[in-house]
DNA sequence: GGTTTTTTGAGACTTGCGTCTCAAATCGGG
DNA sequence: CCCGATTTGAGACGCAAGTCTCAAAAAACC
């Protein structure tokens, strides 16, 4: 429960060099060890006694929870590449997204339901009017899936195209693993099956519907007839 | 943030007659009130200043914030009716189904968003190893939506309906509402536009499916030819 | 109307999170 | 090695959530 209304206080920019960052990095180090082990945010009390400083440095260095959940996403996703090489097809695009990626999210899962946890906190504060500091903002997916169907789009309207980029980005992210694994209790290779068939039917859907609406000038070129089971017969 | 280890609360059953019961109308009255009004949870404490009653009997009857989530929850969306008329096509189920509870997922956003991030911080805390309270859990959806799609079975293998039915949940809550409201920034409607086309495309793609493996003796009742585009233009 | 049982209110207490102050320790340039 | 600037530690403080106790008020029973 971050404090409301205090003083207007931006997370500092991580510093770069001298004790500082070293301070920075320790602390940092400890948070993510923690949420590693445990699974869950340790809260900043808890980052300073493990990491052997005061309540009150660790406190210098994240103001608040939120600043510390922060600062553990950006350094465990920060290196999102931006992945996927450059395949013809949008749909091997995708693919290779979700393969590559879907792992990721299996070893980030507790830092990943952290960023959905803290947006949502933060999202209802937001619209009671309550929130003071700069939100805590998720859209990673857009840009990266943007990339991934960008060959797609001769082949696409352009409304057809940002409906498939804004379906995509449901399945694309932990929301599917918090729904599968905590509703259904379904182990993590079956969240990913299910994620991958999801988006080759919407991909599906959305070239089917483009062929129905001008058949005669899209282009012809990755066109799947029934292609819609590529990886299974479970 | 809930107290940790402490000792077993159950919550109380709600009391149906008598004082009590009065008492416990008026506090979830005044909590149904205040959410409906700031579109956030209220506190334990804010919840009895406002019912003019002490904090202390307020706690007796909503010993954490989570009884008052869980109670405010099972009010606003209590009277689930299993919906859905008994229209022969699974299809069309399904497209009733959304069409009538997506106005519902608007009108009770702040409760459903509630329950979601309820339950997020409470599975953080169960992989922890630190909740005592039982757990809140969701699961409506899968026992509305089994009923929905239960006309698609003879066409489906069972393989294929599960996947099916574990696709829907994904797109058939709250969820979609918080990405690409909080993330993309759209309009409700277009949100319902979006799920609904979502929905259409897994269930193309599931009998799609069936029918490519056993061609001969799926029933060929609704199969829909090219049809993926129901109700759009934009 | 009086007695017993249940419900309530007031306030003290604990714990976790976050703030603030000031003196001590440390760093860095000369 | 010394001196000014920066960083740190210890602890007091505030505030919200939740627990607990005990006496007063209200219901329920006869």
């Amino acid at each position: 429960m971050p404090r409301l209304k205090r003083t207007i206080t931006e997370a500092p920019p991580p510093p770069t060099r001298g004790v500082k960052a070293s301070t920075f990095k320790l602390l940092l180090d400890t948070a993510m060890q923690l949420i590693q082990a445990d699974g869950r945010i340790p809260s900043v009390a808890e980052v300073a006694v493990r990491s052997a400083v005061s309540r009150a440095t660790a406190y210098r260095y994240f103001p608040t929870r939120s600043a510390l959940i922060t600062a553990v996403i950006d350094a465990s996703l920060g290196p999102v590449r931006t992945i996927a090489s450059d395949k013809a097809s949008g749909r091997e695009r995708v693919h290779e997204l979700f393969e590559l990626t879907f792992p990721r999210f299996t070893e980030f899962e507790p830092q990943l339901r952290a960023a959905a946890q803290l947006s949502l906190e933060q999202a209802a504060l937001e619209r009671a009017g309550l929130l003071e500091e700069e939100p805590y903002r998720r859209g990673h997916r857009i840009r990266i899936l943007e990339h991934a169907i960008a060959p797609l789009a001769p082949q696409l309207t352009p409304a057809v195209r940002d409906k498939l980029h804004r379906a995509l980005s449901i399945v694309y992210g932990i929301e599917p693993y918090i729904i599968l694994k905590d509703i259904w209790g379904l182990p993590d290779r079956e969240v990913e099956r299910i994620a991958l068939w999801m988006a080759d039917a919407l991909i599906d859907a959305a070239l089917r519907e483009a062929s129905a609406a001008a058949p005669a000038e899209a282009k012809p070129s990755t066109r799947p007839g029934t292609r819609s089971q590529p990886r299974e017969r479970a």
